[in-house]
DNA sequence: CATGAATGAGTATTCATTCAT
DNA sequence: GATGAATGAATACTCATTCAT
């Protein structure tokens, strides 16, 4: 029978649907704003199958950004692992920043925004030590490290390496916001990286 | 006595009071998990006095958000409409652009993230134009036409004026919430100012 | 000055206009839906006058039934008085009670349908003893009398004289409810005795 | 075990259990007094169950009308369809109307009255077409049709049928609120077909 | 007397979470 | 594991009433 797809075949699958609805609405409705309901009218599942894989509303949006985050420092860190010269690796983590926020934008978007909210009642609760801050840092900190490196390479500019990272991000971020990025990402990674290296000014 | 303040002070008081409260608890909580009992007792008042000067929430948090708008455009247009040359005009503004969000960054965070979610509801029910997207853009608009002035006047380099002046003020905004500016708004100014129209690569 | 009206004159004048109002709004949104602000709006008055005048909410709708139904009453017992025979009474009556439902229906509904809710807090509350079901039946129990009257002359058959005037009663107030009486008082008020008197069945 | 009932049954039951609660609360409340927190309280449920069944406590009002009205349509449409004369028909049209009001006199008191409030706001915000006056007015147009058949029989005086329908129904309604139906339902019946029929007056 | 700013008790509704099946 | 009926704490908003001017 159709029905009688393996035990845990059909769990995975439920999990899944879970997250992929999750992800839809929290980036639609942020946090707070996303029901329950909806994201099982999305997923196509009943409302305690949801508790049954995660404790919680917070904890599926945690995970959620957790699995989402993950092979992205992956990738990030790869090219940080790799042969090449810091220029070089700068341009290629702005290319994946670009591709990441793309895809992810709403959702990080969120994340950036009720961060706060979320952990200060964690904070509060169980003196917890901020966990959404942390995977939404740790992209940027990659890029800072390649910064800081391009610095020792004398490539780059000697100043506060987590500021120049800090402000490079949020200019990728508001183009994708924008919607500067969506048709021409290409274009628009090489814009961005040009005005970061050189400026603006006329010389 | 300090307690036989006229009504009319009082009054006057009031409404202040509660805008004073109501840009605490916005800032702190976004717009949704904010609430009026938050703000009342913040604002040492009782809850009908809120609906005696403010139709609803929403309404509240539209004219808090004007309120606070109207001197900081004002000050741009000032700037604007003086003498001096394009670079001295962005510069100026990137000054009075740092000022105004250190002030009021997570205000203005809650009014970027929130916008979609009050608009949504509104274009819905009356086909009204997005009245919050407007108060956030004015800003970036003035300092958009400052960046097209640079490029007539041959200063800056030819680009989309509109995507640099987003850029611009995304790099402001990061600085402020990543907390660089807080007590160096000025050495931040210059930093900025400086990677903006130099870059940041070595020559 | 046109503004030193004696005292009395001015006062009198608001405590009628505050009446007026109240009769408006009371007749349209029923006792409780009614709202003082509207009244005031309506009276062009203060919402501190209102309750110099009257005591409260209830206590503006007990008098303006009273005051509106004294005069009603007045000339039912004028009538009542009357030399004339118990038919003609009874049909003098009729144009009564059908002229002073056309001027106060609705107030008369409302009045009818919120009297219990009114009452069961009063009596809870003191003890009171029902004083708008007495306003109420006061018209009908003259209308009773009056039947009763017509038993004696035997030229009404025997019953339940207090039945028949509330089904008399009823419907009048149903004719002028549905609309039947708005243009056509006259013929109503005949069409409405003959039918009382001789029934609808051909004989 | 009692308390080890299906679920399904203990559903249905609890939908019962809140329409049961909502008639007596409408009943002795009112629509707009009646309170919710009444309502569960009666039917000994939680505030989110309620709805659960129901959208809104307009919803739960109008359903409630409905579901109450239409045994007692059909009983009447029954009654229509029969093959018995107009005269017969009507009398038992009356039973039934007086066995229906000594049930629902209250409900549908409220019903009457407040129809027009709450019909109101529907019809300025969306255009409906009055479903509450609907369902008041179904019962009496089916009596109006007989009272035409009747006219046709030739054995009732011709005259405007909806308003001798009106006038009946009035009458019914009248005698069930003065409780002179209450424990002699069918003498009352009797009595009031009499009355309609020949008239009061000695011939 | 006339006024209206201030107040808070009361109400409909939403939504995360539980738990019996 | 999957489900969804039941629940109540939380929240925006209304409105009669008071009282200082």
């Amino acid at each position: 029978m159709a029905r009688s797809r393996s035990r845990t075949e059909k769990s995975a699958s439920k999990r899944e649907q879970i997250l992929a609805a999750a992800a839809e609405v929290f980036s639609q409705k942020g946090y707070f704003r996303a029901t329950i309901d909806e994201i099982i009218a999305k997923a196509d599942t009943g409302k305690g199958t949801v508790y049954n894989y995660f404790s919680n509303k917070e904890e599926l949006f945690y995970i959620l950004i957790k699995e989402k985050n993950a092979p992205f420092l992956q990738a990030l860190e790869d090219i940080a692992a790799g042969e090449c010269h810091a220029l070089e690796k700068i341009t290629a983590m702005l290319r994946v920043f670009l591709a990441f926020y793309l895809e992810n934008a709403d959702l990080w978007r969120v994340l950036m925004h009720e961060m706060r909210g979320l952990e200060d009642e964690k904070l509060a609760a169980e003196g917890g030590q901020g966990r959404y801050r942390q995977e939404f840092h740790s992209g940027v900190d990659i890029l800072s490290r390649t910064l800081a490196l391009g610095m020792q390479e004398g490539v780059i500019k000697e100043n506060d390496a987590r500021r120049m990272a800090y402000a490079l991000f949020s200019v990728i971020l508001s183009m994708v916001y924008q919607g500067y990025a969506r048709d021409r990402a290409d274009e628009t990674a090489l814009a961005i990286a040009d005005a970061f290296f050189n400026g603006v000014a006329v010389k």
